[in-house]
DNA sequence: CTTGGAAAGTCAACAAGACTGACATAAAAT
DNA sequence: ATTTTATGTCAGTCTTGTTGACTTTCCAAG
């Protein structure tokens, strides 16, 4: 198949096509996927002499304005030292602003500078051009799809995290 | 899903649904999926004090019994000194043969051992079981569809690998 | 009001796994 | 005979993750 789309074996009930084969041609899949995924961000961070774990944290920074960095924790799954040595960066480079909470004053709550926002841009356009291109080669078919295996994939605990965000509202 | 499928501006043909929301959801959800996809083999690595590396090393070499050091290269993408590195503890800890070539002796055929296919059986099912689920709570039309779209997203280099794999010539 | 504990930050040390660059060896190709 | 290819190796660096120990701040319960 140029396609991966099943063929004989898959009009019965989801049973029959499971075969270790499929399955081995999904996670291949799934990590040749996400190399290409990472590849245009990766590169652009690079110019800037940030790495994969400065973008995380710009991204859900960006998705969630104002998020405390415990969250960000359970979000992105590192220890506070590794988060904090990334924030620690973007706060003294300008992009990322923390503020003290007003009504927990032992919370930051974290924003995106002018400058943040900019760099946001430049690397989720570059993301998202990827992304649509795929989406677009593919059909809203696939795609609803595609999101349905992704989320069926995902931990309970980070597809809470996912839903959540999926309404817009942080 | 709960959504996530593209409700009323779907039926067209695929321009109107590819909203910034819509695709940055599709991003984070490649995150959130990449994440339980290698959650699994992560725990299992972790016993023996082997790593990510070390898995894709032993996948593909299962994959591609024979493959050579520079065919390996080419599909992680990593080079060659941080392949050897992970070549080297997997020989010496008796996991992987590497046999010089008979036609070109300067080529080493690598493939896994008796030990190495138990590893490799221990880190796939654990994959598989989750992928197995995943395609089980999709369903096949969403499969399909999933496959669609990791294929558009692979790097075209990337998808030759890919494809040449999925007829099970190597 | 005092104290316990949570949230956040910091410092230090360390490891995996990627990178570059330089160099060595063997064998194939020219 | 020379060059190129395939592989391996040494040395050094960087990012990103880890643990562990410790401090500061501050909410909340006794």
């Amino acid at each position: 198949m140029a396609e991966g789309a099943p063929t004989g074996a898959q009009g019965g009930e989801g049973l029959l096509f499971l075969t270790d084969e499929q399955l081995r041609k999904g996670i291949e899949a799934m990590f040749f996927a996400y190399r290409g995924f990472t590849a245009d961000p990766d590169r652009i961070l690079a110019n800037y002499e940030y790495g994969r774990a400065h973008h995380r944290a710009i991204h859900f920074i960006h998705r969630s304005p104002g998020t405390t960095v415990n969250n960000l924790l359970a979000i992105l799954g590192v220890t506070k030292q590794s988060l904090n040595r990334v924030l620690r960066t973007l706060i003294e480079d300008g992009l990322v602003e923390s503020r003290i909470g007003r009504q927990d004053k032992r919370e930051r709550h974290l924003f995106l500078t002018e400058k943040g926002l900019v760099l946001e841009k430049e690397l989720s356009e570059a993301q998202r051009t990827r992304m649509r291109a795929a989406y677009r080669a593919a059909g809203p078919v696939a795609v609803a799809g595609f999101r349905q295996v992704l989320e069926a994939m995902m931990d309970p605990e980070m597809r809470l995290h996912f839903q959540v965000m999926k309404d817009g509202t942080p």
